[in-house]
DNA sequence: TTCCAGGACCGGG
DNA sequence: CCCGGTCATGGA
């Protein structure tokens, strides 16, 4: 059998990725599982699917895409040892606790930029939602009713009336104005992967619909920068009822923006509605 | 029906 | 710097 033959894969232990965490913490849009628990996603015109078997994360693909793969899942990075550093307060140590298995995907730029752009006052089944209209849209096919998410120059030749059946609202401005930059040319990604982050971050909240925690999402599911600490609704009502009131993200370190997707998580899941909004 | 969602922008204080 | 109004949409 050609090593281009897909077959079943152990990609890592189980103790190392959570899939289920991982794909539902909040931080993608566009992996779903089956009724089976097998979830299936693209990335860079591959199609993964993903489950748990026994000891193991098992997938089918291509072993020469294996590295590919373990790459996504940012599997050559120590989770274990930063989340060890979440001590305190108490409730980041439980939110890290209850995240254990969580790993920052190394998304491609330009869909995350685009996603979360789309998140910006929004809840996660209509992102879903619009994300995959786009896709279905604008995306290649790649089989299945599989579909890639449509490039940046795709996007750019777009008019604002093309969007229109996405429903994405006043949000389609935002995504057409960003994939023209991207597009062009004027904002590139290894630029902003090579700057001092505060530039990188400057730089792209420069552009229309996106502010400092679209940019942040951005920074750090789109370039992995692990200190990126995006502050939505959710963080918002997690810092005020339990971290002091002084509190500086700087202080989590090098990987805080791994501490924050734990907060989101854990609070997504046990605190809905249970407080009173923040502002929206 | 009203409220809310992984916000951003703009004007005024 | 911070505040409130506004933006478009649909699930709960």
């Amino acid at each position: 059998m050609s090593v281009s033959e897909k077959q079943t894969m152990r990609l890592c232990e189980v103790s190392k990725l959570n899939i289920e965490k991982t794909f539902e913490c909040g931080q993608c849009f566009r992996w779903n599982a089956d009724a089976s628990g097998v979830y299936t996603g693209i990335v860079q015109g591959r199609i993964l699917s993903i489950w748990n078997g026994g000891e193991d994360v098992l997938c089918l693909c291509a072993p020469d895409e294996l590295a590919f793969w373990q790459d996504y899942f940012d599997l050559s990075t120590d989770y274990s040892a930063a989340s060890k550093k979440f001590t305190q307060p108490e409730y980041l140590r439980m939110c890290a606790d209850f995240g254990e298995g969580i790993r920052i995907l190394r998304q491609e730029p330009w869909e995350a930029l685009c996603t979360f752009i789309i998140s910006q006052c929004n809840n996660i089944p209509r992102i879903k939602g619009i994300v995959e209209n786009l896709c279905r849209l604008f995306g290649k096919e790649l089989g299945d009713g599989l579909f890639e998410f449509p490039s940046s120059e795709k996007i750019a030749a777009l008019t604002l009336s093309d969007l229109d059946p996405l429903r994405a609202g006043y949000r389609s401005e935002y995504i057409l104005c960003a994939a023209k930059a991207v597009a062009d040319g004027s904002l590139n990604f290894d630029e902003l992967r090579r700057i001092p982050p505060e530039e990188a971050h400057a730089k792209i909240t420069q552009l229309r619909g996106i502010g400092s925690k679209v940019g942040n999402c951005f920074m750090l599911y789109g370039l992995h920068i692990m200190d990126r600490f995006p502050v939505d609704v959710w963080m918002k009502r997690a810092l005020k009822a339990h971290f002091p009131s002084d509190f500086d993200p700087k202080a989590l370190g090098a990987f805080s923006g791994l501490a924050q997707q734990y907060i989101f998580y854990y609070a997504r899941t046990h605190e809905k509605g249970e407080s009173e909004p923040i502002n929206c």
